[in-house]
Parts: structure tokens; sequence; C-alpha cells
DNA sequence: GATTTAGATCGTAAATTCACAATATGAATT
DNA sequence: AATTCATATTGTGAATTTACGATCTAAATC
């Protein structure tokens, strides 16, 4: 089935779904609803960075202020190869910003909006999770 | 290399970082940053039911109000199967709630705090994305 | 300049997520 | 009660993400 059919089966919904109806309006004013596609890619991509217990767990350590690579790999109890990538992950996401001291590499989050993100995500109820 | 190997390693980076160091001590400190397993599991959730270009293009269409699976289809452009399977995703995190009349089912956001999440969200500036 | 060391990257196997056709379910209509 | 129609679920191959050992890089120290 491609995307054309896909379309004609939801105008037929849409037809029974209101009696006398103006199809293509609709689907215009739906269509209306669309966002910009390289703002939805960029929040796909936050969010996606954001979707892991370990980035999410790191972080939350910085919340109370910057940490180097190896202290993070003591928060998250993880081998260092996985830490690094996990932190650049974050950092492709603009989540976190480094700087660089001799041979320590400090991550501190890039923007304290990422705490408001971590507060609102801690906030939501998830069903079934107790 | 296990997770005990892993702590020894990062302690022998500690070590280094501070001279005259409790590692004991500031491997404790760290370790208290560690938020609640649950509640990270929470975050990581929800965080993952955002992570598609699908489901944030469909929690932004109903900004405006709830919809009925037919009319996010024709918002999503995509197969009845494909977007029922999205919306199932955001249901199961606590995104949306539904509604059901006679043979529809009205989806609409949990809580307006959705909405400032996805607004945070887009406000990330993602490096390397023009 | 050789060595040590913090951290980044690469390679790859395992796990997870994805798209979507096929099928099931349940309400409304006939 | 048979059919129609909106939506949900299932099954599965494909794509993406993850973990993490091995390797590489660059700064500091000897």
């Amino acid at each position: 089935m491609n995307s054309n059919d896909s379309l004609e089966e939801a105008c037929c919904a849409l037809e029974s779904l209101y009696d006398d109806i103006d199809v293509d309006e609709t689907v215009r004013a739906l269509t209306e609803r669309r966002r910009d596609a390289a703002t939805i890619d960029g929040q796909a991509t936050v969010f996606g960075a954001l979707a892991n217990e370990h980035r999410v767990r790191a972080l939350e350590a910085l919340r109370e202020g910057e940490l180097c690579a190896c202290e993070l790999q003591i928060v998250l109890e993880a081998p260092q190869s996985t830490v690094a990538t996990h932190l650049r992950t974050l950092r492709d996401a603009g989540l976190v910003k480094t700087r660089k001291k001799g041979k320590w590499t400090y991550y501190r989050v890039a923007d304290t909006a990422v705490f408001d993100l971590l507060d609102l995500g801690a906030a939501v109820d998830v069903p079934g999770s107790e």
C-alpha cells in the first residue's frame, strides 16, 4: 500500500465522521497542523539523545556542576568506551558542552533548559510503572 | 572487563586528577549524584516515546485540540497500522489519553506539560543542523 | 623521545525499534 | 446476525541503537 492509498483510506473515515463535509478543506486544515520538518527532526534528535538510562543518569549527575569523563564513568558504572560513546551522543544533540584541561575533558550541561527537560520528563505519569 | 575493573580504572584517573585525595570519599560523593532508578527509568521511557518524528508530529498536531485516529493518519501521512502503533507508544508512555465515541477513538495530550517538553526540545540548538 | 595515561573512535555482535501487511476486534448499520 | 467500518494487534524482515573490547590520539611526564 502506498501513501496515496493511506490517505484515501483515512479520507473515507473522515467522510463518515462528519456529514456534509468538504474533505479537501478538512485535509488542508489537518495538513496545516504539520510543523516545519527541520524542527521536528531536531526535536526527535534531542529526545533520542535523552532516551537512554545511562544518558539521563549522566545529565542528572551534572546538575551539581561539571564532571570529567572519568568521574562520569564512576557515576554510570560502565566501561570507558561505553561512557565515551554516550557522552558523544549527548554532545552531538547539543545537550552538553565540553572543556579540555590537559588530559582531562570536563562535561557540563549546555543550558539549564536541559534540567527543565529532565524535570518535565520525570513529572510525566507513566501508566503501569507503580 | 567487568564492572569492578571499570571502577578501578576510573579511580586511577581520579587519583591523578586530584592529589592528596580520599578516593573512597570521592567515589561516595559521585555515587550520591545517582538518582532513584525508577525515576530514571520513567524519564528514559518518556523521552523514548518522544524520540521519533512521527510521534513528535502527532503531538504537535494535538496542540490545537484532540483528533481521532483517522485524522492523525492524514497528518502523519502513514498507513493505518503504523499510526496506530505510534499512538499506542505515546499512550503507554503517558503522553496522550484517549476517548472512545462509537467507532472512533479521539486522542488528546495527557497534560499541557507535554507541550512544554516539545517547546524545550525544539529550543535546543543541535550542532551541525543549520 | 619514549612512556604513561585520559579519552575518543572503530568494529561488531546482540538487542531494540521500525514499517507495514495481514488479521483481529468491536461498534454501528443493514 | 451479517456486514461494514474504525481502530487495535500481531508477525516479521529491515534498520537503528547498544555494549564494549580493541585500537588510536594527544597531552603530560620521565
